[in-house]
DNA sequence: GATGAATGAGTATTCATTCAT
DNA sequence: TATGAATGAATACTCATTCAT
């Protein structure tokens, strides 16, 4: 959230010689893309695909167009690689969460702490994943995106094969479509949006429950 | 359901004759604006927000944009429109198959012709219908919006209210959100497309679970 | 060379009602679309296609970009109307000069005036075709246009048609293309600049001289 | 030929050394700036001077741009140093067929042996040639160039001169301009493009007659 | 000298909207 | 009221050129 701005001169004080450091144009143009990539992600969370322009992106990432399009051959590209770091980000909050905690011993418990954890991130980038899921329908360039899209499927799909011996016969691709579609919408506001007195802790509860029936799991819920 | 952004009013001064209500004037404002409505919709369908033009439009439904503006004094006013058409024209829909067939018996019955319904609205209008979705966030000038955009939700809800005898004490409100939400979300795509293999019959059973677990229904499903 | 400009209001004192009139809006466009072929011609004439900026062409013509390409659907498309036009020209310039003048009784004669009319079209518009001719590489999306350019050749083509009895079974076809290429080039600056001591009378000859050296006209050159 | 805008002089207070004449430094440059001008030709040939990109160029020459600038202050600078090398070429290449044949002993068979020559060269280098030729206009800053181009008509020139017996008392220097001009309009395609019906060998006995004619040769053509 | 990242003014083109007729 | 010509601000993208390293 510091100025991001590109520093044109050398870093004062810096030290030389130490480690295989990167070669400062390398460091300058990861500070550029990331200057670049940040104004891109505020920007589109404020105003969405169509009022994003590159003027602004690159006003706001302190860069001349020019530079912008040395990285990002086009608005598309540009976009494309914000999805694909929120789509890394997401994944990363999921893995460190799973890591943090003991394993859980049960699929409802499981199931209880990825709806947590889902709900946990949408506070946090919700908005923009919104953002990104609309503008997806214009990078049709970048296709590789529909398999990050479906990324997010992942997790639960992994969550429902870990424990499938608790499930029936059920078909795990159908499932997961389900239920990632679900609880996406729910807490992402796929469809309709989330009224001001639906509560984090009452969407989860409601969310789990949705889960739970739909797999047959007999929680206390 | 007056709109009077829309109506610009009865023409003063124009008097009103016995037999043919509406004055001829009044009759090819409302085929104009129907033209006006089809085509756009048809390119909203095709083209998404972004690349419906007015222009377009204007040729399409064999006008002058002169007089587009007459009516829609701007785009979003027209796709404003176009939703409103199209959720009135969900909720007859529902309305009619509820009139043809008898009375359900049951919350599970109702909800199976109830998504029933959904589904097969989706198969003729789905693809206008996700357009709308996206065009939302462009119309934040018309707010109202999204009450029509909840208004699908209004089903549901009368739904859950007939039968809320075998519901405990359910928060209505919350699960209508959770359920409208879901179903819609897995019957139009809301957030990941439904994968060629998912047939229509195989949706259906799977949205009917989802719903029957989340309300504890114990269906045969 | 008067103010070109568009008017935007009516024009006062015009009378109505008088013959066939073109409509307002017909007479509006065509003027328009004149002030923007004559901007064009003077900018091109001036600048050469690369520096011609469809910006520039509309301020000089008193009219909006967007007036521009409602009737020119892109640059190629106004250069490719500039050169439609002044080819147009220069073969009415030279239907008028046969037609003032008797009949030509031989090739020699025939020939001495087209080179003169050559000549003096050159001296009235030489500059824009030879901009034009430079422009031709990227009009490839408007091929008609090489027709035009070689329709230059055409009235060579003809006179030696008319007067093939003077010539021995010489190929017409290789014959046009020599003279038209040399006498061309010759006239319009081709390939070298003509020196500045080179008056017209004197490159008159040579080229009469040249043409009929080639076809082997014994005239008194 | 020394070209003081190129040649930035030599670099003061560097040894001369006996045996390797130049520097390790200016065999660099001279290597450089020769890599430069050869990919400038290519691209220029293939391209054309507005779609010839100082970074192409660059890129492909194996060199960063701002050596590119180092050698050449302009995009004008290249081309014109690309003009002023293929019309050394040129000469050279016509140098080479004089000395390398029998002194011709008429006029005639000296035309004859220098359109030979013109359209050899032309099949080698034909293409980048008009592409110089277009590329003039773009050359202003370089004004020397004319001179040069010109010098293509020096070998005409001297043709015309060693000659001049054969031929009466005619102007030299216009002589010279008209059999230059119509010569190589004729042969590089200067305003008509030939058609592809029209081989060398024919092309070559029009150009010798187009010459013979205007010279009053009576050759046997 | 060499490098190549960065620049930023410039270009063609679009489209929602207006208004003279 | 209807028309559709005219508008003009806005936008994505380019490329000759510079300059910090």
């Amino acid at each position: 959230m510091a100025d991001t701005r590109i520093q044109k001169g050398r870093a004062p004080g810096v030290p030389t010689r130490l480690k295989p450091r990167k070669s400062p144009a390398q460091a300058r143009s990861r500070a550029l893309v990331d200057a670049v990539v940040e104004a891109g992600a505020r920007i589109l969370e404020a105003k969405g695909w169509e009022d994003l322009t590159m003027h602004e992106v690159a006003v706001v990432a302190g860069v001349s167009p020019g530079s912008l399009y040395q990285y990002f051959p086009d608005k598309a590209a540009l976009v494309t690689e914000l999805i694909e770091r929120i789509s890394a980000r997401e994944l990363e909050f999921h893995l460190a969460r799973f890591g943090e905690e003991p394993q859980a011993s049960t699929l409802d418990q499981a199931l209880e702490r990825l709806i947590d954890a889902v709900i946990d991130f949408q506070a946090i980038e919700g908005r923009l994943m919104r953002r990104c899921l609309e503008a997806l329908p214009h990078l049709g360039r970048y296709a590789r995106l529909s398999e990050r899209a479906g990324q997010a499927a992942t997790l639960v799909r992994a969550l429902l094969e870990q424990y499938s011996a608790e499930l029936g016969g059920i078909d795990l691709d159908l499932a997961t479509h389900v239920l990632a579609n679900s609880i996406h919408s729910l807490t992402h506001d796929g469809v309709l949006h989330r009224p001001p007195s639906l509560d984090d802790a009452t969407l989860k509860r409601a969310a789990l429950r949705l889960a739970r029936g739909y797999l047959g799991l007999s929680g206390q819920g």
